[in-house]
DNA sequence: GAGTGGTCTAGACCACGGT
DNA sequence: CCGTGGTCTAGACCACTCC
């Protein structure tokens, strides 16, 4: 007895798209007859469907059908960093084989008044009280990324440095604070700082990727300000976009 | 006599949300509300509030509402090469100042065959035949960026490097070959090649942004595969998720 | 309990692709 | 022409948030 029918049927369809029950370049069954196959109306299916387009595994055509799309190789991905949670994300990602060598060390924690600079980076309000913590990425021991984040403090209360140590979203999780809605991003390369220099193991490389992100709450307060800045032929991001 | 309802309707909410009608963190009208200002059903408005959340604009909660997200800031990005056709793309873009500055020079235009290597690089089968195109761009005489595109001839037919000088784009839609349905593309930073530090001005920095591209055909076929390297410090890529 | 968004049904008509 | 996906209506029931 499943809760939502059209999740089950994405489910269904997409493990038969991997097992090739429908082969690449040819079209699934119409929507209709997909619908009197799991017993729903066109509407659900068409949700199906609409979600296997957005993981860029079909694209539909009117009046031709569903097309199931060529696979690509994606061996030479270290880890994709899709702009979730950050590294926590990472560690509770089933298939992530790397989870056991990724470690964090907090190296700053403090209290910061929000001025002029700060709010056209972090778009926050002047006069505002944020958390900043700068974190430390490890990989096998190698520092590989570190994130600067501010974070709103009339939002989260009274954090201590041990609750960044564990995870900042447990923490508001655990105490129920609010949920997290949504968060917009922007990807750039950019020359390292001394900062980066002292802090990362670039080896000899000059440059750095550096991801910055905007957290929203479910009450549409902008929450989180992060950038995370690592070294380069370590993180690879994916996308898909259909037209 | 508009012919998506929904498409307007996402049309007016979204000005009114920019000229501030509805403010930040603020809930729009209940979806019957706006079902009935608009005289449609509540399908056809969440239709329209669901474009406006995967852009970005605003968040719905059960049981709360639909929560306007407070603005960002966003003046430091140089353009937005949003991973579409690429630099052909930004120039017809309206919004963008740049594109007087930008210009394309074709360095390199061969076929080649597929062997192991190269399959490995753009999925495509061993043995099919490519089109090889390096194409250097530049933004007011600076080579900022250049591109490694390799297009399946079979679906191209005879093209020359002519018709890659202009733009390949506009030459299948001249000759009406097929439709790009959907593209794929992931986001790397890396050490510079030599070839990199030979056409690219990338002054004294040592590594490249690099975004790697798959493009479909309507048929589900995959036609084409571009790496962009591009130099440290020029573009950005935005990106919106909601949970 | 009242009001919100989330899911789903059972129809309808249209635009487009292929024959 | 027929079959496909795209849009839309008019209902229904549920889960959730807030008072």
């Amino acid at each position: 007895m499943p809760k939502k029918l059209y999740s089950d049927i994405y489910d269904t369809l997409k493990q038969e798209i991997n097992k090739q029950v429908y082969q690449p370049r040819n079209t699934l069954p119409g929507e209709e007859e997909l619908a009197s196959r799991f017993d729903v109306t066109r509407n659900t299916v068409r949700r199906a469907l609409k979600e296997l387009q957005s993981d860029g595994l079909v694209y539909a055509v009117k009046g031709r059908g569903v097309v199931v799309l060529e696979p690509i190789r994606d061996d030479r991905v270290v880890f994709q960093a899709d702009n979730t949670e950050g590294f926590e994300a990472l560690r509770n990602f089933p298939q992530n084989k790397f989870i056991q060598r990724l470690s964090t060390d907090v190296l700053t924690f403090e209290e910061v008044e929000v001025d002029e600079e700060l709010e056209k980076l972090t778009s926050f309000n002047t006069g505002d009280v944020a958390y900043f913590v700068e974190r430390l990425r490890l990989f096998d021991g190698k520092a590989l990324a570190v994130d600067n984040s501010y974070f709103r403090k009339s939002l989260l209360g009274d954090m201590t440095r041990e609750d960044a140590e564990k995870s900042i979203y447990e923490y508001i999780r655990d105490n129920g604070l609010f949920k997290i809605a949504a968060e917009r991003s922007t990807t750039t390369v950019e020359s390292a700082t001394k900062r980066d220099l002292q802090v990362l193991d670039v080896g000899d490389m000059n440059c750095v990727g550096a991801l910055t992100k905007f957290v929203y709450t479910d009450t549409g307060r902008l929450f989180e300000h992060t950038q995370t800045r690592y070294v380069p032929n370590h993180f690879s991001m994916v996308d898909f976009k259909s037209f």
